[in-house]
RNA sequence: GGGUCGUUAACUCAGUCGGUAGAGUAUCUCCCUUUUAAGGAGAGAGUCAUUGGUUCGAGCCCAAUACGACCCA
């Protein structure tokens, strides 16, 4: 081969005097007839179908070559695993011999043959016969090594999979725990359901929205911040229990904590309360974790994190005292509560004197002060209606909500409220919202009225919950970064590749 | 938004005091029928992220930009 020509060069060269010689490159009539672990399972077994007469056609990528000169091994890789491979010219015939020279690591390949033990008892497939499936024109990363550029592995996931099982095996438990709630769910009689994710208004929770048109109606739509008031309807509507898990988009800052779309769970259960709803989460993280991580006690970032038994249950105003070191005379009086956050170099926004309350203060040094302390799972209840918009008031406290957020190693994972079912309250608080609206954000300042109208037509008193999908993966597969979670996290677009 | 760090061969990384670039793997040629990070002999491969500046001379120093990682708000 001549000087100055690269990997990629070099092969296409080579497919294209295979195709001369008449060697398809990407053929598709190739049978299998095995996947790796189904003879993995024989040899355990010591099934004696397992014999070198025996003849299994399996496919897979070779991933690596160990050549001699008129023999070789191979290691290759189906979707259940990996396993060696044997050629030798005496076995395959001089032509197919020929052929497997000229492939390359990343090559798809078909082999038939036996299975016969190596010198070290590995159990080793010996070809009886060998075809190329699928030519790889791009070479793969280094072996040894592997793929490890950040950057390189979000961008070109494909890549990341095929070099880093255990990159493969996080997604497969991510989709195992996405099926586990499920099925949790569907065993509880629950319905699942898809909404909108195009809304003319976006509502639901508090999240600059992101924007777009639709053409032929000629209108503004909004991808959903949370699919919250289109469940409530289907309480309304009869569905008494529903969930939904899917996609949310929120126009916000990008963080380890932070993708712009994440999927999240929602359900709704009339006849519930919040209470009932702690009890439901607690047994669904318990049965969530048995399948996924194969225990109730499990290390998150160097912290040891324990599911068993109930969970702590303590009042927001409870936690400001005992964790925050906030004197409860403050929680009635705004400017010697706001003092204590500012104290404690906690800044609002520059319009927030005007526009804040109490609430929403106790809430900023809640974040600030307590939340990262709490590692073992913890409810946090009762918070105040003002940041609670769509929450049943409490019997006892009016100014707060029968609501709970469920922390977990320092982060907030789910939410869930006893849901507010009189319209006219709810009115007064979206009017509430809307005053408080910062101006000249992106988001319509008008009320839902057909969720009031729903609402009007009366909806049983129901509870509800949202777990972020995304950081419960992150628990339970012990990631650091949500991008480590999302198959293709948003990445700026980069010439760079 | 602010700070710190990173960007050198296809991959993983070195690169001293500023003196025109190096390893392993991969690739190419040859030897090799039980290897498994196989081995042996040889060869080729670089817009040092981009742009500008300082300098006789920049991968290295300075500035800006792009992308990314981490921390902070």
């Amino acid at each position: 081969m001549s000087s100055k020509k690269d990997v990629i060069e070099t092969r296409k060269e080579k497919n294209q005097m295979l195709k001369e010689s008449g060697i398809a490159l990407f053929p598709n009539d190739y049978k299998v007839t095995h996947i790796i672990k189904d003879i993995q399972k024989l040899v355990e077994k010591e099934s004696k179908d397992i014999s070198e007469d025996a003849s299994y056609s399996v496919a897979g990528r070779i991933m690596a070559v160990n050549r001699f000169g008129k023999s070789a091994f191979i290691r290759f890789r189906d979707r259940s695993g990996q396993l060696q491979a044997y050629i030798r010219t005496d076995k395959v015939g001089d032509d197919a011999y020929a052929l497997f020279k000229k492939l390359d690591i990343g090559d798809f390949v078909g082999i038939t043959g036996g299975m016969f033990q190596t010198k070290t008892g590995e159990w080793t497939l010996l070809a009886n016969s060998l075809q190329l499936i699928s030519k790889a024109t791009r070479p793969l990363p280094e072996k040894f090594h592997g793929l490890k550029d950040p950057e390189k592995r979000y961008r070109q996931r494909y890549l990341d999979l095929i070099m880093n099982t255990d990159v493969r095996e996080l997604f497969v438990k991510r989709s195992q725990l996405v099926q586990a709630i499920r099925m949790f769910l569907l065993e509880r009689d629950f319905l699942e359901v898809e909404t909108p994710m195009m809304q003319p208004l976006p509502g639901g929770a508090d999240a600059k929205p992101f924007k777009t048109y639709h053409n032929s109606l000629s209108m503004d739509l909004f991808l959903r911040i949370a699919p919250e008031l289109y469940l409530k309807r289907l309480v309304t509507g009869g569905f008494e229990r529903v969930f939904e898990i899917n996609r949310n988009f929120r126009n916000e800052g990008i963080s380890t904590q932070h993708n712009p779309e994440f999927t999240m769970l929602e359900f709704y259960q009339a006849y519930a309360t919040y209470e009932d709803l702690m009890n439901l989460t607690e047994e669904m993280f318990q049965s969530v974790a048995r399948s996924i991580a194969g225990s109730m006690d499990f290390e998150y970032q160097g912290e040891q994190i324990n599911f068993s038994g109930s969970w702590k249950r303590l009042p927001l105003l409870e936690s400001l005292e005992e964790i925050a070191g906030v004197d409860p005379a403050l929680f009635s009086k705004k400017e010697e509560l706001m003092n204590f956050a500012l104290s404690k170099r906690i800044s609002f926004g520059t319009r927030a004197s005007e526009t804040i309350g109490t609430g929403k203060i106790m809430t900023k040094i809640f974040d600030v002060l307590v939340e990262p302390k709490l590692i073992q799972p913890t409810f946090i209840t009762g918070y105040p209606v003002e940041v609670s918009p769509l929450s049943r008031r409490n019997k006892e406290n009016p100014d707060l909500t029968d609501r709970f957020e469920l922390f977990i190693a320092g982060r907030e994972i789910a939410n869930g409220f006893s849901e507010l079912n009189d319209p006219e309250d709810q009115k007064g608080r979206f009017m509430d919202q809307l005053k408080n609206k910062e101006a000249g954000d992106e988001t319509p300042h008008v009320i839902d009225e057909d969720y009031i109208r729903a609402l009007e037509y009366g909806m049983p008193p129901t509870a509800g919950e949202g777990i972020g999908i995304d950081r419960l993966a992150m628990l339970l597969t012990d990631s650091a970064s949500i991008r480590d979670v999302i198959l293709f996290p948003h990445m700026k677009p980069t010439d760079k590749i």
